[in-house]
DNA sequence: CTATGGCACGGATT
DNA sequence: AATCCGTGCCATAG
């Protein structure tokens, strides 16, 4: 409250001051990084000024301010969180990872908007000549968000006129980059690499690969003893194996990317555990009930931005060619600064509100996100809903638990029914219909039409009723 | 005959 | 204006 009563008034000056803040608005905060340091060496009259480290913890903040966690905390209510700009490490670990590896000679297509492609591509670089590294990304622009390929090989060897066989030859150099099998046709296919990489440093079950070739839709139908006979072997083992893949295997590769399953990196990876940094970071003071949450944006670089002074001066005297030069620069590094301003003062904002809606959810999980749409926060802060959406759109965010999950999440309009929904699966006796669970969850509270039980249920990958046995397994 | 998945329509959301 | 989502209707599998 108080802290956006005494903000400056940041008005939008000129058109061009709008548009540029809403396109900022939608940059990860990455992504505004590499926009800024582009900036930063073209243009004389932007400067960066030495970092400002809060005395008490060493973050980094915006404003030579004390970090509001360390101007004695007199926090003792739920209802206000503590919101600031930061940069903590946890921010650049994941850039500098793959920064400081390659070069960036100005390939344009590892400028997509997504970060998994970009991600993978670096990876695989250096193995590749530039013609296959065209080809390579054409390959990992067409991943769906599970990481699997939506079209075949054949069809993009026809695209660039060259014989299939070299598609799959960089296809199968993809799948053995992290994550483990991105870039699979299926998710058998995905298993299978996995496996297969997996098996090179340590014993896996010989049985496995003929289980997922041949016996893949029993196994995720869980009926071990079909599986068994077709593998020659006893029901418990077959549910051995069954088990084995499950928690080793993953056949969405860039779900775990989404973070999940922080416990089940393959052991012996050099790679880094936090695959997308996250935009904002949430965590909490202490370990009360009813402990302050703190949300820490991400600054897009260290320390500060401001017009160069000296740049200021000096353009009285700029030399005659150089004057309207000179004043275009200046134009657009305070452009630049003030666009950052309200991108932060936006996110913020957002960020407050949001955090004290979600606030069982943040804390407890799923099952507790309350329905909320764009529309409706832009009305409560009287902002337009494009800006909202802008400002959610691509970023991530890390919670109490360690998990980072997109911030879009926190808009999802059903995803505490589908949890319900999952649980009322999970302490089911004996397999429930969809008509029965749409009654249940009628009497939850959640008058969901007997179809949207279907879907809710595939969603969450959950097998129809008749395909459930239920006896133990976890 | 019952339980599900597919297709497609309309309204809400972005 | 484009997209997403819940739902109803219908075909199909069990």
């Amino acid at each position: 409250m108080l802290l956006q009563r005494h903000t400056p008034s940041l008005r939008p000056l000129t058109t061009a001051h709008l548009a540029q803040t809403m396109t900022l608005l939608e940059l990860t905060t990455a992504e505004l990084r590499q926009r800024i340091e582009a900036e930063l060496s073209s243009n004389p009259a932007l400067e960066l000024i030495e970092e400002t480290r809060c005395p008490g913890c060493g973050r980094i903040l915006s404003e030579r301010k004390l970090c509001p966690l360390c101007s004695q905390p007199k926090f003792t209510t739920s209802e206000e969180p503590i919101v600031f700009l930061s940069s903590r490490e946890d921010f650049f670990t994941h850039d500098r990872a793959l920064t400081s590896e390659e070069d960036n000679s100005e390939d344009d297509y590892t400028s997509s908007s997504e970060e998994l492609p970009a991600y993978v591509l670096r990876q695989i670089a250096p193995e590749l000549n530039p013609d296959e590294r065209v080809i390579a990304a054409h390959i990992l622009t067409s991943l769906n968000e599970d990481g699997l390929l939506t079209i075949t090989p054949a069809e993009i060897a026809r695209y660039h006129f060259i014989p299939s066989y070299k598609v799959e030859k960089i296809i199968r150099l993809i799948q053995r980059a992290e994550p483990l099998g991105v870039g699979s046709q299926t998710p058998q296919e995905a298993l299978l690499v996995q496996l297969e990489v997996l098996g090179e440093t340590r014993p896996v079950p010989a049985l496995a690969p003929l289980a997922i070739r041949e016996g893949f839709d029993l196994l995720s139908r869980r009926r071990y003893i079909e599986l068994g006979r077709l593998l020659n072997i006893s029901s418990t083992q077959a549910r051995e194996i069954a088990c084995f893949i499950g928690d080793n295997l993953n056949p969405y590769p860039a779900r775990m990317h989404w973070g999940e399953n922080i416990s089940s990196h393959p052991t012996g990876s050099n790679l880094p555990h936090v695959y997308y940094s996250p935009d904002i970071i949430i965590s909490r003071l202490n370990d009360k009930q009813d402990t302050p949450l703190i949300v820490e944006i991400a600054l897009p670089i260290r320390g500060t931005l401001r017009i160069n002074p000296l740049f200021r001066e000096a353009i009285q005297q700029a030399p005659e060619g150089k004057m309207e030069q000179w004043k275009a620069d200046m134009e657009h590094a305070s452009l630049l600064v003030k666009c950052i301003q309200q991108r932060n003062h936006t996110i913020v904002r957002m960020m407050q509100r949001l955090v004290v809606f979600q606030r069982q959810f943040i804390l407890y999980g799923d099952e507790y996100l309350l329905p909320i749409t764009r529309a409706a926060l832009a009305d409560e802060l009287e902002l337009h809903e494009a800006t909202i959406s802008r400002a959610v759109s691509d970023k991530a965010v890390q919670i109490p638990n360690g998990h980072i999950i997109p911030l879009a999440r926190f808009f999802d309009r059903s995803l505490h029914i589908r949890t319900t929904l999952k649980k009322l699966i999970e302490h089911e006796t004996l397999p429930l219909s969809d008509a029965d669970l749409a009654t249940m969850l009628a009497k939850e509270g959640y008058p969901v039409a007997r179809r949207t039980v279907a879907k809710y249920r595939a969603m969450e990958g959950i097998l129809p009723a008749h395909l459930r046995l239920r006896p133990q397994s976890l």
